[in-house]
DNA sequence: CTTGACTCTGGACCTGGGTCCAGGCTGCAA
DNA sequence: TTGCAGCCTGGACCCAGGTCCAGAGTCAAG
């Protein structure tokens, strides 16, 4: 089994070798083997892991969501659990693009009320924002 | 002109105490008279000024954004320029609302192809996972 | 054997937007 | 005048997810 030092592990991964310690620290990898100079050494499994964590992440997850699908992963959790995680992860995603989208068609009414000329007293946009609803944009 | 003191200016603008004196060494709030005691005193321009920064704070503007828009304001900056910012305010939430949709489809497509049952070894979900194209993630 | 690249550790620092704290004043009412 | 709520200051702390640092040790090539 190869093992690679930190530095060529990270290359692999596409991550930091600070990135790296740090999910160790966090306890999302394992303390790995250690050269006889106490250099850390991974194998292609520590690899994918951090592939793993990398691409997770991408999908949104945050640390700590990763930390319990791994934990699943290693313990042998089951199938609906992951499948859990996902429809949770799906319906934050959700929360968050109605969210997004409503302050945004907020934002296109104002900026359609503007003809961009003039000073700033009476700008329709400023006096909007004061007219914004924060019960309405919170409520999304 | 009434002048209050900033725990009532706080409650009237829906914000915490801590949050003014934060906002005033942010350079947001001139920094207000004070009474003969030390302490500040408010009066209804600044509350409206706190509203202003609480709802462009709801519509996603971050506080430097809202420096920005307040120097505007207060330097007799013109229309087109709150118009403008407003456009890539616009645009930024419309760059994370495609990137989130994204990111939404590829994890629903993955939930999609789990049954949900059976233990985690080949589990889609996690098998999905690590075949997300980073790229096209990223490029959204 | 030397050089230079790499790695080790623990801890400090970063961003953004606040929040909390101790220890000491102020202001108002009973 | 005493009591208590509110306010003052500067600085520490919080979240997440890292990033950077100094000073020392390791490793491989030349």
């Amino acid at each position: 089994m190869t093992r690679i030092n930190i530095g060529a592990a990270a290359k692999a991964a596409g991550v930091g070798v600070d990135t790296i310690r740090y999910y160790e620290r966090l306890g999302l990898l394992a303390p790995p083997q250690r050269s006889t100079g106490g250099y850390r050494q991974y194998d292609c499994g520590d690899i994918e892991r951090l592939q793993f964590i990398r691409k997770a992440k991408t999908l949104g997850f945050t640390l700590a969501d990763i930390s319990e699908l791994l934990q699943l992963q290693d313990g042998g959790g089951s199938r609906s659990e992951v499948r859990h995680a996902a429809r949770e992860r799906i319906a934050s995603l959700d929360r968050s693009i109605r969210e997004l989208t409503s302050i945004r068609d907020s934002l296109v009414t104002l900026e359609a009320r503007c003809r961009g000329r003039g000073s700033i007293a009476g700008c329709p946009i400023i006096e909007g924002v004061l007219a914004v609803s924060i019960e309405r944009a919170l409520e999304c």
